[in-house]
DNA sequence: TAGATTGTTAATCGATTAACAATC
DNA sequence: TAGATTGTTAATCGATTAACAATC
């Protein structure tokens, strides 16, 4: 088991490689951390940091890092280009648009089925272009991932009601990795420590915004 | 101005509003921390630091805090069932989805329009029912907000590459919060100092698990 | 009363920012 | 050389956890 490394950590850490990706990576290119600054939004001070505590240190003087190096650095620390499978928990609207996320594919993520409970959803799975993740129901989830057992991790587009309940029946059939959607914080259950999770819920943000504007004066 | 609030407190007052919207108000019911960290999965420690922090401080030994009175300090802080319009920038599927997600309603968000470059989408929003919020092409952006002045808040699902354009023309425009979805830092111009800004990538959490999953060994 | 729960302070933990010697 | 940029340490800042007196 390698160092822990913090959400934060990790997001800035694909941000500089979203940010590289656009870049050129021929072999005498090198980018500064203050133009990578310029890119990223994360401040040069953060990013040296980040790279010490990475134990990333490639950095040239007067020159910075070269890219095609750096790239390569950040793809040991972040399996970026691997692809890995994941199903999502829920078929409503953010279920199904997480499906066919964009960023997902850039970042070779896949999502393999979705599952649900209301059969309208399972139903109108076809309407679905066949390039779509197939609608299951939830029943089958089980014999699902007793055939692919590559599958570690689920996202979870459910209520906040249901979320938890579900989070033990999946760490039960053996999910490592959890993403929860929903507004609620959700916990592993004791018996599985080494399941991560990580609860994300979208929107929750806007409030910050709405409140600084709304509360003013 | 009020005392300021980090989005981590904020997430969590919603998190608080939200598991009290599920409880009943009658007059004589309260809750404690340790029930309400049953229920929102953060700790009663952390519960009764954060009311400390906001000045809330009703809670009665032995019993906890009456729910309904507790509903209402929330209310105090985070204006959540006023009605708040906002507009996206983005009409690609992260934006329709956001457009219509249902924890937005819940919260009295109200998506007035999207708005986009591409001709395709606007056509296409005649499909959308009529229920949806309608498409225009990000040409009309700047008389659409001559004409509501009410909508302070941008919503942007954009590529990162044309995402900090976007906002610094919003902030000509007039927009006081933006909350970015692309995988890059915006920043706001420091001739606009008062505008908030939450970049919030969806997904990017995703990769945490990733990574404590597949570096393991 | 005894037990439970608050409000509040102090201790700990973690993350960011600042600073700067080293050096290309 | 002089200037720019790294790697690294120290200082600051902020958030969480722990602890406990007060008291219903």
């Amino acid at each position: 088991m390698k160092k822990k490394i913090s959400l934060r950590v990790i997001k800035r850490i694909s941000f500089y490689y979203e940010a590289l990706l656009k870049l050129n990576l021929s072999d005498d290119l090198y980018i500064s951390s203050i133009k990578l600054e310029e890119i990223t939004g994360v401040s040069s001070n953060q990013i040296r940091q980040d790279f010490f505590y990475l134990g990333i240190s490639i950095g040239k003087q007067k020159k910075g890092y070269q890219i095609k190096r750096l790239f390569n650095e950040l793809k040991k620390v972040l399996p970026i280009d691997r692809r890995v499978d994941v199903i999502i928990i829920g078929a409503g609207r953010l279920g199904c648009c997480l499906s066919e996320y964009k960023l997902f594919e850039v970042r070779h993520i896949n999502v393999v089925a979705l599952f649900d409970v209301k059969e309208e959803l399972i139903s109108k799975a076809e309407e679905r272009g066949s390039h779509c993740a197939p609608i299951h129901h939830i029943d089958k989830l089980d014999g699902f991932l007793s055939e692919h057992p590559n599958i570690k991790i689920a996202l979870l587009t459910l209520p906040e009601n249901s979320a938890q309940e579900m989070l033990n029946k999946l760490v039960k059939l053996g999910i490592k990795g959890i993403v929860n959607f929903a507004p609620k914080i959700l916990k592993i259950p004791e018996y599985a420590e080494d399941v991560q999770i990580v609860n994300d819920c979208i929107g929750a943000s806007l409030y910050k915004v709405i409140y600084q504007i709304y509360n003013k004066a």
